[in-house]
Order: C-alpha cells, then sequence, then structure tokens
DNA sequence: ATTACTAGTGTACGAGTAG
DNA sequence: TCTACTCGTACACTAGTAA
C-alpha cells in the first residue's frame, strides 16, 4: 500500500484556488505575494511562504521575474484542483448525471481505436460489465453549453479500464462514464485525457452496435445521459 | 461601511465543502466526528471542534440524534460554498458566458414586474447603461442542462441593480447579467434570488421590445448568452 | 460505539526587517 | 517597490480521557 496520496490540506487547497482565479492555471502569471496574501486573507508574508512550500510539494512552479514573480500551477496541482472542483460540483447539482445531444458522424477517434484493440476487451468487461462493440458511435457536440460539459468530463473519476501489455508495446488505462444512450441502451462514454482530438467529440461505446439499434444514420441526432458516481 | 464579510478562512471551507459531500446540505445528516476527521485528514477531535464552531459562525447546524450527530448546513453555510464554488467554476472555464436557448412564452414573472416599475428606471440605467423596455421576454428552457445552467446563475454575483423607496414601500436590488440576445441586440438577464417561480424561465430585458424587434411569436425559439463577468 | 472536554505541543502565523 | 529571512506568539492540532 504505497500509494502517494496527492491530497492536499486545507491551507493548500484553497491557495490553490486562489492562484488559479488569478490565472495562474497553465501559465505563468505575475502574482505578487501581498496581491494573493490580500486574496487569501493573509500577510504578504505568509503569502510568501505558502508559495514556497507548494514548490517544494510541487504544485506550482515558481519563477523570478524582474523584481517580482511569476507562477504557474504545475500538473499535480491542477489535478488538485480539478478534483476538489469535480467533488464540490458533484455535491451541489444533486443531480449526478450529464446529458449529452450531439448529431452522429462517422470518424474513427482516439476511442474507436482503443475499443477495436483486443487486449482492451477484457479490461472493459471488467470495468464495465460488457464487452464492448468494436467500434465507436461518434457524437458532434454543438454549443458552448455541450462543449464545457464535455470538458467537464475530465474532471470527474470515472471508471478506470485499465491498460495492458502487448509484447513490447504499453497500452495505457482508459477513463469512461456508464452512460445511456436514447433513454433505452446501456453503454459508456470514453472520456480519453485532453487529445489534439478536439473536445466537440463525443464517443460512446455498448455491448452492440448502437448505429444499427437505434437505426441512426450520420447527421441523425441522438442524446446520451452519462453518469458520474 | 458597515458590511459584512461572509469570508471564511480555508479551513472553514474545507470543512464546509466535505459536509456538502456528505450530503449535509439543505437537510440533516448523521454525521460522525470521526468520519469527517477521516475526509479532512484530521483527528475525530479537531472534526468535533470544527463543528462546533462552526455552528458558533452560524454556518452549520448541529442536533444530537442518539449516541451521534446530525448536521447541515445554514443558509449563510450553503452561500459561502457556493461562493466559492463559483470563483472556482469560473477560474476553471476559461469561458465566462452562458448560452441559453428556449422558446418564447407570454408570462408575467417577477422580473416582469419589477421592469415596470418607474423607480427601478434609474437603478437598472446605472448598471446597466440602458433604460429597459418595460416588459420581459420569457424563454421557457427545457433540458437538464439548461436547468442546471439557469439554476447555476444563482451561484455567481452578477450585476446587482440597486433597490429604491416609494413612500412606504421599500424595493429590494435586483440581480442580473448582462446578455446578448440571439448574437445581435444587447440586453440583461434577471436572477431573481429563488422565488416560487420555476427555474425553467429564463426572463430577458432589453432597452428596446425584444418581441417586436425579433419578429417572435409564442413558442418560437431563442437564444440568448449571459455573461458571468 | 459515540461526543467533546483538557492538557501539551507544534505549526503557521504576523511583525520586523534585510537584500 | 518587490521577495523572503528570523523571531516570538498564538492558534489549531494530537493525545488522553470522561461521559
Amino acid at each position: 500500500m504505497r500509494r502517494r496520496k496527492l491530497v492536499a490540506g486545507a491551507k493548500e487547497v484553497t491557495t490553490l484556488v486562489e492562484l488559479l482565479k488569478l490565472r495562474a492555471g497553465r501559465s505563468f502569471v505575475e502574482v505578487s505575494s501581498s496581491k494573493l496574501g490580500d486574496a487569501l486573507g493573509v500577510t504578504q508574508q505568509a503569502a510568501s511562504r505558502r508559495l514556497i512550500e507548494l514548490e517544494k510539494a510541487g504544485l506550482v512552479e515558481r519563477a523570478h521575474k524582474g523584481r517580482g514573480l511569476a507562477v504557474r500551477l504545475t500538473g499535480s496541482g491542477l489535478k488538485i484542483t480539478e478534483a476538489f472542483y469535480a467533488g464540490l460540483r458533484g455535491a451541489l447539482n444533486e443531480s449526478n448525471q450529464l446529458k449529452f445531444r450531439g448529431t452522429l458522424f462517422r470518424g474513427f477517434g482516439e476511442g474507436g481505436y482503443y475499443v477495436s484493440l483486443k487486449g482492451y476487451a477484457r479490461p472493459f468487461f471488467q470495468a464495465l460489465g460488457f464487452e464492448p462493440f468494436p467500434g465507436t458511435l461518434n457524437l458532434r457536440l454543438v454549443g458552448e453549453a455541450m462543449l464545457e460539459q464535455r470538458r467537464s468530463l475530465d474532471f470527474f473519476a470515472g471508471v478506470e479500464v485499465s491498460g495492458f501489455k502487448d509484447g513490447g508495446r504499453t497500452f495505457g488505462p482508459v477513463k469512461c462514464f456508464r452512460a445511456e444512450v436514447e433513454g433505452k441502451y446501456p453503454g459508456a462514454v470514453l472520456a480519453i485525457e485532453r487529445t489534439h482530438y478536439d473536445s466537440s467529440v463525443l464517443e460512446v461505446i455498448a455491448p452492440l452496435n448502437l448505429r444499427d439499434a437505434l437505426g441512426l444514420k450520420d447527421g441523425d441526432g441522438c442524446s446520451v445521459t452519462a453518469y458520474l458516481g
């Protein structure tokens, strides 16, 4: 049980969140320790110390810039804030589901590739209780609300389908969410970690060929409910 | 400047959030101090003390139940967590706008009443830069995603239109958000604090009669973009 | 099992100040 | 200005324990 906890205390989390509000999320931003202190309700000195400690913990990067300081969150730092956000979001929205609506299109996303590999069949079965049809139903999402919803899937833990090794090549774990298609067919939504593949696509898998089962063709609308819990 | 701050420290916020995750949001939930302590990464004793302090601060209510304890957040406690959530959400979603789509209907919501009062004309002008046409465009929102979006407006600060006094009667402040209707007309969305009026309605105001300007009638679709910042 | 008191301790703070 | 050191203090913790 030598598992790294990646859990931070109250002070760390709130400091990270405040940094995020100051736009220090993915790129360096000039953050003066007194401004940060004001935002946190502590002195400049305390804010400075917190930044140093967060850096030691690997949660932020600091860079001296002129007389001032530039700061940005690291991957771990972002992960912590996103996990916190996800938990809070789940708690505030009693409903633990996201409803998606989009139009079918034929494409071959990363998910489609994974699901076509025989090595993933067993892991998928163990995680979801079904062996996916080798192909995904691709939905094109439209509208900022849908896109944001799609992005928000990245913040949730979901169900992890474990990876495997095939000879020399290693295939990593895949994250997905249990889902229901058109209120009828059980399945899952694949949430591949930020790829170049843009966020307007939802890849859906199921134990059967959804396209046939639903009698849908390209351009038709389709709704999917993803369960976060 | 006797303004109540309603700001809590790191430890308070994270404790409230953890309680929320344990479903102690609006109704009493049995929360043992050791479970809460585990969730927070502190001892049972520290968790117990935190609850007592939060109660003193008016952020939670405690009730002894059998050998255990039941806890729920108060209005102030909820407000703090929601404000925190709103800030975090705003920071994580670079986009600071919400797109709504709904269908027109004729109704007379609370917002329609306010906007018809002459006393609000000046406050509206000061806050938004225009004097609203005396009447609202009512949109009926459909779908859980839209409803959730509508609810999420409650979490954001928005623009406050100050209240006024007319003889004996006092009219309170009104919260709204700058918005754009059909990508063409500037206006605002009214976010009346949780009324009996249900959350599937979006009330839109503008300097002109939107219904005429857009040439829309009941049942027609209409899209509105609300700006959170 | 609970909650929550008391005692003792360490950590995170504000203040002062140097670079 | 800025960051970040040291110092002294106070608060929030853990541990022990009663009810």
